[in-house]
DNA sequence: CCGATGCTTCGGCTATGATCGAAGTATGAA
DNA sequence: TTCATACTTCGATCATAGCCGAAGCATCGG
């Protein structure tokens, strides 16, 4: 019985959605930066400095600075198995998903995450610039040459996002759909526009609001091409 | 990414400090009964009903009913695998215990567990009549000879206890030492003796407080031999 | 049938921990 | 040196979930 609960200080961490989503990107073997991990895990920089603080206390985590960087990676194999482990049962048991969105309809439907547009427009938003062809890849996000016309036609000085140190296009997972929204460089730019263009208006806290013209500019702009009832899934 | 939020659901559960000593109960492949599983869990019986309930809706757990009873074991072997390999990792990573006793000093030294004394006091006897001979086995516990003399001495029937259907002892894992004190019919007629010869005074809710009587009582009884420094252990 | 035992459900309590805004420290580049 | 970027820490907020007493339902045995 002496292992319950030790057992369960090692769960708890990974019980975490947040968490669970920076030990999944650390799957493959890479080290990342905390702003990496945090966009992966969908919360700000502080949220996740505080998650990353507990995991490397645990020693799940192995932390090594570069500069101004810091990387995490994990700190064995053993860390990748457990996950692994917890996958399979996962998907034997046909675990349901966690429900930690946010407490009210306006954050989940469009809100600011670290400095981009998050929430159900984030989300549609990418997938939209997926299916129209501006953006491809699954995990590694590039712009596509329709993309650059797009964007630029858009308003947005790409040259000067990519002469910037942060990546231009990050997937970050949103955390109240559970589906990648556009994060990094673009992303922000993005956001700013649409603020500049009045489409969004930001208000107190991280709510993010469209306006009537906004509504309207989104859906013209990231109408998704062939969208039917045979989209559902 | 989607796996992130899905582990976290499955590992929430085992993270839980009850829950995980419930699932660790089970691992040997037993099926054990709420009651059971509440004592193995150091948690009263409503609690661990509900906890039951959780692991069962989840499909970590398969529960079968005979008459009043209801038996729970592993829904499968990969649930024995996700707990082995979180002990393999808990034990690499020098996990430390989560710190989930009771919530003041009182509860602590010594409370009411189902219907048996727990706390420090409890684990306290356990190991007494253990070191004295009166005790022995593991998990499984039994009264020795010696021991049988010595409960009929301190006023308890045991050829009444041996006619009811509980198991006469038990290890009951306390939650908030961490070690095993004592259960089954044999603890709770101890608890209630020691309330009858006004060693123990009931108040409200959980505590259980010794009187001056009863703490020279205790020591007196439950002493154990050739204590010293060396046993610090 | 009645009392005992096994278990479930309800409701109230409260400790816990994730979250982010704000502010501060450290590092790098111009 | 100054500004930008990466990251940490602090404090306040509040949703969540484990806990148990009380009450109720189901089953068993005399």
């Amino acid at each position: 019985m002496k292992e319950g609960p030790v057992i369960a200080s090692v769960a708890a961490l990974l019980g975490d959605p947040a968490r669970a989503n920076i030990l999944t990107a650390l799957m493959d073997g890479r080290a990342l930066t905390v702003s990496e991990l945090a966009e992966a895990a969908g919360v700000t920089l502080q949220t996740a400095s505080g998650h990353l603080a507990k995991l490397d206390a645990a020693n799940l985590l192995v932390a090594e600075k570069q500069g101004r960087h810091r990387y995490f990676r994990l700190s064995g194999p053993d860390v990748a198995q457990v996950l692994e482990a917890l996958m399979g049962l996962a998907q034997r048991t046909g675990a349901t998903r966690v429900r930690t969105g946010p407490k009210d309809a306006a954050l989940r439907s469009a809100r600011i995450c670290y400095d981009h547009l998050a929430g159900e427009r984030g989300v549609a938003m990418l997938k939209a610039a997926r299916q129209q062809g501006l953006i491809n890849g699954d995990k590694d996000l590039a712009i596509t040459t329709k993309g650059r016309a797009f964007f630029a036609d858009f308003g947005i000085d790409l040259a000067a996002l990519e002469k910037g140190r942060r990546p231009v296009c990050r997937a970050c997972l949103d955390w109240s759909e559970r589906h990648s929204h556009l994060g990094g460089a673009l992303g922000a730019a993005i956001l700013s526009r649409m603020i500049e263009t009045g489409w969004i208006r930001r208000e107190a806290g991280r709510v993010l609001t469209f306006t009537c013209e906004g509504v309207e500019g989104f859906e013209t702009a990231f109408a998704r091409p062939g969208e039917d009832a045979s989209q559902a899934a």
